[in-house]
RNA sequence: GGGCGUGUGCCUGAGCGGCCAAAAGGGACGGACUGUAAAUCCGUUGGCUUAUGCCUACGCAGGUUCGAAUCCUGCCGCGCCCA
């Protein structure tokens, strides 16, 4: 019995290690996993969702996917929705205030997210739960404020990188935005997490629900701290608005190709945090002695599609690419776009017009571009003529680039 | 509250009153080469039913000029300094 629970620690431990950034501290996070399993008890796993960004990628996943594994312990996830801190957003840079949101929006968010963080998370009801921190946050008056206040100092807060930078450069840094970390470590508190997961930019915001429990009287949070993931331009982290990221819900085709145009260089941290290889297994993929890249790299791409797709898809998506982009054919189906009549004139259009019409370019003057660059082909061959006019009755096929494929027919008008 | 400074295209950042749809770099897009990798090279990068044409653009609103992103006034935003 001691034996086996010795050797279920260890597998645990290493599982959940794996590809961890930093962890305050490995010791406590051993001690709480026994002590949780000679009390029966589920580990309360906390991590915060920002309810303004519902669009989850990659580098989200990440994180989820660790939570995930202490799910897949028996623990519990507790994911904690920002509504109120939203009010402030973390200050990590220099944005402009957020737009307050409406309850009905952080709803909507919320919906989304789950519906998203669904394909990683298991959503049954004894290993997850759902709070907003709105819940005790708005409840909270002036003085509860300045006690919150009290259990940290200017010095202190000035330690956070962002802080730091920012007034070493004798930029604004508002009050309130010190009060973002307390009302974040203050959800700890409220809902007795043992650990909390986030990603290296939370490593201040956790370490303080540290201290805020043991204030309380608590024992504080283990604090699991995750990479962030490298977006698909290799260069900066991955993100929404840097348009380098991976969506959990883009079709297989999608995220097969973004997963194919990473760099090189990249494939290592994506094995180690985005699949459950064992470090021996990515250390012969990510040598190009003993696997070719674009092999380890197609792997890969599978191995991630499967995650939010299943195996069928993940294997079409390959033969789909192969097809396309290394023997430069067209795809096996081609999506049909279809044309408001009223565009015809005798039968036909002008081509920059049918671009814009099917959404390849977002104006005539784009298209007109495309056309001249030699970039767009009909029927099959290439057009370099801007102002030819085309017929659309035998659905031909348009294409642009080696990405922007379809084909062609007008809209029956049903009304 | 006072003083000084700043506001340009997706971003950074030049810009003499005319030659500015606006230098340069980045990014992005298209092409060549490939493994939709890296590196390299070429082209494009406000809009317009198709244009040696027109329209809209340099924080906002006015003004001075034949003519303004460039000068003046007011306003707004941002930053620094003094109080």
């Amino acid at each position: 019995m001691t034996g086996s629970a010795n050797d279920n620690l260890t597998d645990a431990m290493e599982k959940l290690l794996k590809g961890v950034d930093h962890l305050y501290s490995e010791a406590e996070l051993k001690n709480r996993l026994v002590q949780a399993a000679k009390d029966r008890r589920q580990l309360r796993i906390k991590l915060g969702m920002d309810p303004t960004a519902p669009d989850l990628h990659l580098g989200h996943a990440v994180v989820l996917r660790k939570l995930r594994q202490f799910q897949d312990l028996g623990h519990r996830a507790v994911l904690i929705i920002g509504d109120f801190t939203a009010m402030i957003g973390d200050p990590t840079g220099k944005k402009k205030t957020r737009p307050v949101l409406s309850a009905q929006q952080v709803e909507e968010n919320a919906k989304t997210y789950f519906a998203q963080a669904g394909k990683i998370l298991d959503t049954s009801a004894e290993k997850l739960e759902i709070r907003r921190n709105s819940e005790w946050l708005s409840a909270m008056n002036f003085a509860d404020a300045l006690r919150l206040a009290q259990q940290m100092t200017v010095a202190r807060m000035l330690e956070r990188d962002t802080f730091n930078e920012r007034y070493k450069a004798g930029e604004a840094i508002y009050i309130h935005e010190f009060m973002y970390p307390l009302m974040q470590g203050w959800d700890s508190v409220m809902i007795q997490a043992d650990v909390e997961l986030g990603g290296t930019d939370q490593t201040f915001n956790n370490l303080v629900g540290r201290d805020l429990q043991a204030a309380q009287g608590q024992h504080p949070q283990i604090v699991m701290i995750m990479p962030i993931l490298c977006g698909t331009d290799g260069v900066q982290k991955m993100g929404k608005s840097l348009g380098n990221y991976v969506g959990v819900s883009e079709s297989p085709q999608e995220q097969f190709g973004k997963v194919m145009s990473i760099p090189d260089s990249l494939m290592k941290q994506w094995f180690e945090l985005c699949t459950a290889l064992s470090p021996q297994e990515i250390a012969k993929l990510a040598d190009g002695n003993q696997t070719h890249p674009r092999q380890a790299k197609e792997y890969l791409a599978r191995l991630i599609v499967e995650q939010f797709h299943n195996a069928s898809d993940a294997q079409a998506a390959a033969d789909d690419f192969r097809r396309r982009f290394s023997e430069g054919q067209l795809p096996q189906e081609i999506g049909v776009q279809e044309i408001d009549p009223a565009l015809l004139t005798n039968g036909q259009l002008g081509l920059l017009t049918l671009i814009k019409a099917v959404g390849f370019a977002p104006s005539t003057s784009e298209a007109r571009r495309l056309v001249e660059s030699g970039a767009v082909s009909f029927d099959g061959n290439k057009v370099v003529d801007p102002r030819i006019q085309v017929s659309v009755s035998h659905a031909p096929i348009l294409q642009i680039g080696k990405r922007r494929v379809c084909k062609v027919t007008t809209r029956q008008s049903s009304a």
